[in-house]
Formats: C-alpha cells, sequence, structure tokens
DNA sequence: ATCCAAACTTGATATGGATCAATATTCACT
DNA sequence: AGTGAATATTGATCCATATCAAGTTTGGAT
C-alpha cells in the first residue's frame, strides 16, 4: 500500500535514461509512433516522471484535477466509472503502451478513476508540455490527434458490442479483442493470463458475472477455448471469430 | 436528391462573410469557443467551404477517405455504424455547433456514414488546416483538443446508458440529453420536435423499436411528458432526472 | 382527393440473461 | 498449515425486453 517507491525519487539522469521514450520497447506503440529518432529525444525531454502503481492501487481518482495524461510502460490497469456504485461500470482495460486520462482533457478534471490490475508502470506527459511541443513537432501533434481519434474508434466498437451483441458475441469479441492486443505486444495470441475478474469482465461487456462464467464454461465444452480459473488458451480463433461476427449478419 | 446548390459555387466573398465565424450564432459552442475576435477571424480564413445536405442526404459515407472535419451549421444529423446491416446501430444526432468525422482522424477514413435527418448546413475545415493554424494559435489548439476530450466523455455516458440501465432509463437519459442541448442552443428545453423515428432512437439505445414506442406511451400516462407523434413536451423533467439516475443507487 | 408505404401503437407470447441460491476453489494472511 | 474472504462455478427460477402479429395513423407522390 505504500507510495514511496524509487521511481518517485527526484534524482534523475541514469535512471531516466534507461526508462527514455528513445530507448523503450513500446515507442512503436505508444505516443512516439511514427516520429524520428531526434523527435523522439525530444518526446523523452517531456516525459515528466514514471510512476510505480502496485496492483490495487489508484492511478487517479475521478475529481481530481487532470493536467497530465500517462502511458502505461508495464502493467495492466483498468478505468472504471465512479458514478455507479453498484455494479461500477469498467469502460476500459489498458495494457503497455496505451495511453490513460484522455477523457480529462476537456474539463481539467478526470471523470473516471484508474486503478492497477497488477504492479504497473506509467510514464506521465502533462498536456501542457504535450501541447506546446506538439506546435515545434507537427508529427507529434498529428500522433496525439490519432491516439484520441482512435480512442473515439475503440468507444464506438463498445458501443456495437453494448447495443447489438448477444452475451456469447460479446465475450468472443472481447477475447479476440485481448488476442489482438497481446499478439502487437509481442506475445501469443492464443495463450494469456486474465488480469481481471469475471465480475470486471461482465462489467465491461454489460453482463452479470454468472453469464460471463457460463460462458466460458459454455466456450470450453465446444472446443473453442481451453480454460483454468484466469489462464486461457484460445484454441478456435476462427470459430470466435464467426461467433464474434455472425449473427449480425444475419 | 440535387447536390447542386448555392453553397458549392466557388463565388465566396459577400456570401462567405455572411456566414463566417465571426458572425456566427454559434461560436459559443462551435470550433471557436474561447477564442479572441482575432483568432476567430483566422479561423474564417479555414473554413473552407460550406456544404448543404438535404434531408436523408449522405454528408460521408464509411470508407471514404476523411481530411476533413464538418461542424453542424444548421439542421440535424445521425452518425451510424454501416457494418451492422441488421438494425444498423446509431452512434448519435448532432446539432448545430457539433462537430462531426472526429472517428475519421486516425485512420484517415470515415469509419462511420453521417445521414440528415433535416435539410442541414455544415462548415468543412481540413485536419490538415486545423494542425497548420493550431501550432500558431495555442487557443486554438486546446480547443480542438477539448473537443476530442469531450467526444470521449460523451461515448463513456453512452457505455454507461447501454451497459447498465434499464429500458426506462436509457429513454429518460437520452430526452434529458437533448432537451439540455436544444436549451444551451436557445430552445425551449421542455418543448421539442424529434427529428429521429422511434427505430432510430431504439437503435440508439439499444432498444427494439417497438420498446421505445411502449415507453413514450408509459411515460405519458404518468404525465412525465406529452407526445404526439413526433413532437414532445417534457412536463416533469424532475421526475424524468429521477429516472435516469435512481436506480443505479439503489 | 386518393393511394401507398412508412411510421407508429398496442397486444400476445417467447426467451436470453438476470437474479437468487448453494457449493467449490483459491488466495492472502496469521 | 490453517482460516476466512474473495472468486468462481453451476443450478433453478423469474422478468425485462425481444419478437411476432395486427391494426392505425400519417405524409408524400400521383
Amino acid at each position: 500500500m505504500a507510495t514511496r517507491i524509487d521511481s518517485a525519487n527526484p534524482v534523475f539522469s541514469l535512471e531516466t535514461l534507461k526508462v527514455a521514450c528513445s530507448t523503450c520497447g513500446l515507442r512503436e506503440l505508444c505516443l512516439p509512433l511514427g516520429l524520428s529518432a531526434a523527435e523522439i529525444k525530444r518526446v523523452d525531454a517531456i516525459v515528466r516522471r514514471r510512476r510505480k502503481v502496485r496492483k490495487t492501487e489508484t492511478l487517479y481518482h475521478a475529481g481530481m484535477t487532470c493536467r497530465s495524461l500517462y502511458a502505461v510502460r508495464v502493467g495492466f490497469l483498468k478505468t472504471r466509472d465512479p458514478e455507479s456504485s453498484g455494479s461500477c461500470r469498467i469502460f476500459g482495460f489498458h495494457m503497455a503502451g496505451e495511453l490513460l486520462g484522455l477523457d480529462g482533457i476537456a474539463g481539467g478534471v478526470h471523470t473516471c478513476e484508474a486503478i492497477a490490475l497488477e504492479d504497473s508502470e506509467v510514464c506521465e506527459v502533462t498536456f501542457e508540455d504535450l501541447e506546446v511541443l506538439g506546435r515545434e513537432l507537427p508529427a507529434l501533434q498529428k500522433r496525439f490527434h490519432q491516439i484520441l481519434s482512435r480512442e473515439i474508434q475503440r468507444d464506438h466498437q463498445i458501443m456495437r458490442v453494448l447495443g447489438c451483441k448477444t452475451a456469447e458475441q460479446r465475450l468472443a469479441v472481447f477475447l479476440l479483442d485481448l488476442s489482438e492486443r497481446y499478439e502487437s505486444r509481442g506475445y501469443s495470441p492464443a495463450s494469456f493470463h486474465l488480469r481481471m475478474s469475471r465480475e470486471e469482465i461482465g462489467s465491461y461487456l454489460g453482463l452479470q458475472l454468472e453469464t460471463v462464467s457460463r460462458l466460458f464454461s459454455n466456450f470450453r465444452k465446444r472446443g473453442l477455448i481451453e480454460v483454468e480459473r484466469r489462464h486461457l488458451i484460445l484454441t478456435d480463433r476462427p470459430a470466435l471469430q464467426r461467433i464474434a461476427n455472425d449473427s449480425d449478419l444475419e
């Protein structure tokens, strides 16, 4: 539960260099995508500090002033709606290379809260710095706009799922989405560990946890997946793909 | 069905002046919000052309290259998912002062289609121009980021509704949202005309049109609204408000 | 003015998930 | 190692909303 951790140490230098965007394995996913080496060096300079967030800890609460966005460097977080106290809606799960806090730019206040699902590390960049540097580096400005727009596209995808897919389809879409994201990070697309509970999956997909659990069992019986608690193997992705798309065509 | 209309006329000058942002009644809602008079003049210069879109006509199709965003000047449009052929998901309804095409920045391609629900007019600004001018006018840059972030917030709101509200709550949220948006445009928040069909409302809210129709009847019986086909009077907004929020607290 | 298609309303019935309930498994903590 | 609290599974039942069906109203085209 402690927050006094090495990365909060104000002594930068070597430590900072080691985790600079220039040498970060995520630069092909994260903010620096598409920038030249020289441009990335400039981005390095505005990455304020790396922050560690232990499992179950909160990166930011709703209502907190929001002056920065956070890039996930390692780990896995969820963002959730603070309002709906009951079955707290989960807006998203976020893995390495993804940016958090985009919703807070408009009002200067976080509208949701971000919680680590495993020990994580994030890089912080203030909007102010990003805007100033964006004026100098059109490629960075463009990249930032892309990221914001991408987020809107992602939200549309979720709206589509919530608005007109069956429970079965929702879970298939969810598993395939995770799979793709792991793959683009160099992990196996077919075998991975779920960082979230059945309840959290349900909250994200607009389903009850029992329904999620039943669907896992059902998928297993049909030979689509192997599931052992939170470890998952997608044994028949084409079939999942078919389930995910199918019924909105018929 | 014709698209040969005056605003497509390449002769600008007086015509253009008349509809410039500087003199536009929407400048407190639209892109120029918060800019100085001098800055707004600069924005005027990048508003390429005004385009008229007649009722039922399409402003852009999914798949079309997307180099611009569109600000609604007059009228009312919907954006919808082209994929789900059956009950085409509707992503949103858009009124004067709102911006369309934000999802297309990332890929340079429109991911949804925009269709006019009544005769409408939009102002076009290319992303390129917006980015170039944004570098010169930090206030404009900031405003653009705000708009993108606002859109993400809006999408979250919809995800919340689709993910954990009952049909009754969804309709209440929807009506109150329309009400607010009309009010902030100087119209009555309590009495307005629905530009969309029951089916379109249903598609937006993840409900069947019959359910929407029944809910209208039900709300009327309870004295919450008066509804005559597409004309609507919200006679008890506090009650609607209660319905909209209530049950996720209990 | 008339006709037709689209939009809407209302009723009857079916069903996918929610809800309630009981049990099993796992993990964190002492 | 042992205990209690999360987490997950599975079954039984219920209900909100979908689906099917019929009839009505409206508005646009001729």
